[in-house]
DNA sequence: TAGATATTTAGATGATAATCTAAATACATG
DNA sequence: CATGTATTTAGATTATCATCTAAATATCTA
């Protein structure tokens, strides 16, 4: 994992709501709305943090009509496990 | 763990000088001015680093007469993974 | 105890980041 | 195609953060 990358993935983790959200899409994928039904921000700010999952590759999009659905990327939260286990 | 303290330890976990530090420390104790040899940033912002991750007790402290001896606190950094493995 | 060494604290600055409202875009359907 | 629904983008604001220099504190030693 390039230096880069790690620093994306590490501060997308590092917010509580995005956080929250990843743990809301454990349960499997869900749209925009769905998600907000548990996430206390307005549409536009759990947009950005969507963007910035996304941007770190935890979490994939893909559109269904005018929903898009979020699904959560498991191999990158694995990477993690792996980069902290470094530390060890 | 509660909210709050998690989000302090992933917080501190975020900066990239703070994961190196951690990096660091991995190979054993090591004093401030140790640590500064791999660390490129002023006295003052590597204290300030310190004491961030000492807040989230990633990092324990020691003197030594003049010095401040500085360890890893491995327990800590399994709680991490504990906490990402839970959004799996 | 005076001066040297190690580290922290204070205070300031510039950069990021989280958040909001309003507007824009994209799609669905009557 | 006009309207409604879902989501993103733009632009602004406020708060937080990483960093620096200078000053303070603590310890050691001649």
């Amino acid at each position: 994992m390039q230096e880069d990358s790690q620093q994306t993935l590490f501060q997308a983790i590092a917010d509580t709501q995005r956080r929250k959200i990843l743990d809301v899409l454990k349960s499997g994928e869900k749209s925009v709305a769905e998600i907000n039904e548990h996430i206390d921000v307005s549409g536009a700010t759990l947009s950005h943090h969507l963007s910035i999952l996304k941007q770190a590759d935890l979490v994939r999009v893909r559109r269904a009509g005018q929903k898009r659905i979020y699904t959560l990327n498991v191999s990158v939260l694995e990477q993690i496990l792996i980069q902290i286990k470094k530390l060890l």
